[in-house]
DNA sequence: CGTCTTATCGGGAATCATTCCCAGTATGAC
DNA sequence: GTCATACTGGGAATGATTCCCGATAAGACG
């Protein structure tokens, strides 16, 4: 299970609703939550569904269109990060706006797999993350 | 807030129940969430309440004697990780058991900080684990 | 266009981990 | 011993996420 991502995506019907969460996480470059999501699309006065928001949620992460982070709390947050072809990448977020950065590390993703490697471990994956205040928020 | 990691332990008084969650976790080099420690140990027989448990795993982090995980499902999970002295570390884990081995990457440290200066963020800490299957459990 | 099949909706119930509340209990100080 | 109070634990409360399932609408076909 999970070797690899789920890249494949699979018939889909176009619906309102789907367009509007994926609009609505197009329109920031932060991650935000499946009840952020909700609440700004209701406020905007669409007619969705908290269960809908959470499905297509997932619909993208499966289709590799978003990325997941957990928040230290726990809370799941998902923003768009170019689809499937993009090369692997990690995150630097802000602690405060959730705004966040695509970054690229090579020597990580080499260190990760020696290490594990040399321990023995195989099918190995890793999150790197890197949380901090962004320049506009440190004041 | 969090500018400091919180290493200054406070007075505190020494429970069995207190104990009896440290030696559930010293049991085992793996992490371990809230829910399977408590079972374990009312399993053991001993008599202490899920809350209990939640309060002392949160105490030995805020002492700095365990290290938490966060699973992709949302949980947390706890190990205990040398005292608050030992050196800042992170952890390859294994998706299926759950082992952990602690892991060094000085270049890491620094790449993480010098890639975030450059984008004007400040008071940076990062999360780093790398997850795969173990030598024993990759038959 | 109508019709039909069925993927998608949505809203409320159900889950589940974690936190809160607070009266009862036991630790450590004097 | 005695006392102040930190620690307990069980049940209620919270909050995010998932489930369920009848209602709705997208898309294929004629």
């Amino acid at each position: 299970m999970a070797l690899m991502a789920a890249t494949q995506q699979v018939k889909r019907r176009a619906t309102n609703q789907g367009a509007a969460v994926k609009d609505a996480l197009a329109a920031e470059d932060t991650f935000r939550s499946a009840q952020d999501v909700y609440a700004t699309l209701r406020a905007n006065g669409e007619k969705i569904g908290l269960s809908t928001v959470y499905r297509h949620l997932q619909i993208f992460v499966d289709d590799g269109l978003a990325d997941v982070i957990h928040k230290p709390d726990g809370e799941s947050t998902y923003r768009l990060c170019g689809d499937a072809s993009t090369t692997h990448h990690h995150h630097l977020v802000c602690r405060s706006c959730g705004k966040a950065v695509e970054i690229e590390g090579p020597a990580v993703e080499t260190w990760a797999d020696k290490v594990a490697a040399q321990n023995g471990f195989t099918d190995v994956n890793h999150t790197v993350e890197i949380f901090g205040l962004c320049a506009s928020c440190a004041g």
